[in-house]
DNA sequence: GCCTTTAATGCAATATCGTTGCAAAAAAAA
DNA sequence: TTTTTTTTGCAACGATATTGCATTAAAGGC
């Protein structure tokens, strides 16, 4: 009986390596919430930057995660919600980002991008930040 | 007759150095496109990049210009509308991100932000980014 | 299980972006 | 013109991220 983050590496025809299976562990821990390169490396053990980088370029290739940006201008990632591809994401949802404690998180409704582009412009994605406080900051 | 650049200066109660008058002059032709740190930098021929960060933090906080988060990381930046203050900026525009050419351009209409956060969560800002090709490069 | 192939890791080096402290220079005020 | 205050430019630093390359580990064939 496989666990379930072996299998998801099975699915994306990952390799199970040590650091693979301890980042998607944690991306799978982590709830909706957003994790930064910083979060990872401090959560983990073993700390070699590049690997980690490369693991997450990997995995949004894969989709498996996706970038959440936030405004905070580094990069922040999320698990896909399982409708996104190995070619491409779809994950149009917004984040919201926690001018308090930084947290940044998923925020479910799908973005409906009716967006307001000017004449010959193509819109692919849109992207929408909320920022305030959250729950836990706003008491 | 003063310029409207040392005019704008003068308002803002900025000294008229040589550096400020050049980053507005820059944001002036830009019209309602946003510039980065580097494009700046590219522009001018004295590249102080110290000075520069500084002179783009001052106008920030004095309401002149304002960040438009584009997704790419790096810190863009555009003259503001008119109605930021030195206290706040009221840009609650959306900024359009071509994937082609890197260009980001400030859409006209204003955001409303009925956004659905979780409950208990509030809300202060929303931001959003349209990431497609612009007129130019969709051709 | 062992060997081969292929992919992933970890190190060194490098690039970009941005900040801070401090002395020199320039702008505004006296 | 002199004084005061702000701004500039340099040196140094820190954080984030990338590339090339040799080593190591995982997967597949036997």
């Amino acid at each position: 009986m496989k666990d379930a983050i072996v299998q998801k590496l099975d699915q994306m025809k990952l390799r199970r390596t040590a650091v693979r299976k301890e980042v998607l562990q944690l991306f799978f821990e982590a709830q909706g919430k957003a994790l930064s390169s910083r979060d990872i490396e401090t959560a983990l053990e073993n700390p070699d930057r590049i690997t980690l980088y490369r693991t997450l370029k990997t995995f949004e290739q894969k989709g498996l995660i996706h970038q959440a940006v936030d405004g905070t201008g580094t990069a922040k990632y999320a698990l896909c919600s399982g409708n996104c591809t190995t070619h491409e994401h779809h994950d149009e949802h917004a984040h919201f980002h926690c001018l308090s404690c930084g947290k940044t998180i998923c925020l479910e409704d799908q973005l409906e991008l009716e967006a307001k582009a000017p004449k010959g412009y193509k819109v692919k994605h849109a992207r929408l930040v909320l920022e305030g406080e959250c729950a836990a900051c706003a008491d």
